[in-house]
Formats: structure tokens, C-alpha cells, sequence
DNA sequence: ACTGTATATGAGCATATGTTCATATACAGT
DNA sequence: ACTGTATATGAACATATGCTCATATACAGT
């Protein structure tokens, strides 16, 4: 038996891998983040041009905001989020070249 | 209200990337992608590395054949296995260096 | 032909996920 | 204080997911 050498990951960086791609990996998070790479968004105005209920897009931004993955300001009654991790804006947008173009 | 230039994703497009986020989204199918990204594997050698059953393993496999992330070659008894896109194990070698450096 | 080895696959099951519905919270305008 | 607007959040539910177990398939060696 022929012995290689391999690197290995550790359960810790699988775990957070799985983490980012899980992320990506909804139709709904994928159209909001989308959306949020290109201009800072109140949750009804996502809610709106996404045509998603308040409370379905509150939900999905509160599982982005736990992965820090948007960050949000507030003024009077509205939210305004906006992306707040532009390495994973930019693999979004690879993902996307490389399904639109091919 | 204030007009702005915005670009959509179309269904399929949206659709499209989040299979594609999906097939990474899982601790084993990256274990097995990692692993296929360093060297061709037979099935029962990934189940033997990684610590899966042999079932665990082929059904994934199964998953990412149809997704063409992976093909393989039969060798008498054994399916070597290699990864078939190039783009998507980039992605992910990204993703684990992001994640691994911080 | 028979046996052993490697892999694939279907059924069943437990858990995870994403949505809706109802409700809570918090601020603005009056 | 009261009302309306914007958002957050918990519960419930339906569907998706990933595993195990049992079994099927296919080839190799004898």
C-alpha cells in the first residue's frame, strides 16, 4: 500500500466551511445577500422587491446576523441592513458567473 | 422614492447556485471533496480515511456525481473517484482558507 | 458455477430547515 | 397616552436531509 502525504482538516474548520456554505446555500438568503451587494436595504424593502413576507425575511437576516454575515443601522422604525462580510459576498458572486455562464 | 439601477437573478440562476452551495454545505461531502481535491480515491478508501460507512460514502457520492462535481473510473472491483470541477473545488479551497486564517 | 469483494441503492427514521401565523417590542406622530 | 408602522421572535408544521440497515449488482478468482 502506497503511502501519500495528506493534509487534513480539523471537525472545527469543517464545521465552520459547512457554516458559510449553508448560508449560501438558500434561494432566499442567496436573492438577499444579492440584493445587499448592492445597496443597504430596510427589511420591508427586501420584504417588497423580493416579494417574501416581514416576518420570512426577518427570520433569514437574523440567521445572516448570527453569522455576521450582514450588520444592520437603525433609523426611527426602519432597519437598514447591509452585507458585513465582503469575502463571502465575493464567493456568492464566482458561484454566480460561473452557473450564469455555462 | 428614490430610483436606482439594480440587476435581478433569474429562478434558475438562483436556483442553479444554491445546488451548487448545497453540495458544500455538508461536513462529509466536504471531507470527501477535500480529499478528492489531493488524490483519486476508491470508495472504500474514502469510508476507511474519513471514518464513514461505506453506504454514508456511496450515497454522497451518488449525490455529487449528479451535481458533476465528481466522476471515476472502474478498476475491476473498485470506482476510483475524482473531483470534475475545478471551479467548485476553488471555491471551496477559498472558503477553507478564509475560514482557516482568522 | 460458486465465493468473496466492492459498490450502489431503496426504505425507514431522526433531525434540520424554512415558512407561516400570532404576538411582542420599540419608536414616531398626534 | 394612543395609534400606526416597522421589525423581531416563538410555536407549529411541512418538507428536506443524511444516516443506517438490508439488499442488489457486478466483477474477480477459483
Amino acid at each position: 500500500m502506497e503511502q501519500r502525504e495528506h493534509s487534513f482538516l480539523t471537525t472545527e474548520t469543517v464545521d465552520e466551511v459547512s457554516r458559510v456554505f449553508k448560508a449560501l446555500a438558500d434561494p432566499t438568503r442567496i436573492k438577499i445577500l444579492y440584493l445587499l451587494s448592492q445597496e443597504e436595504c430596510s427589511v420591508n424593502h427586501i420584504a417588497e422587491v423580493l416579494e417574501l413576507t416581514q416576518s420570512a425575511v426577518s427570520h433569514q437576516l437574523s440567521f445572516l446576523r448570527n453569522l455576521k454575515l450582514v450588520k444592520y443601522r437603525r433609523d426611527g422604525n426602519s432597519f437598514f441592513y447591509t452585507y458585513d462580510d465582503e469575502h463571502v459576498i465575493t464567493i456568492l458572486n464566482q458561484v454566480i458567473s460561473h452557473v450564469s455562464c455555462k
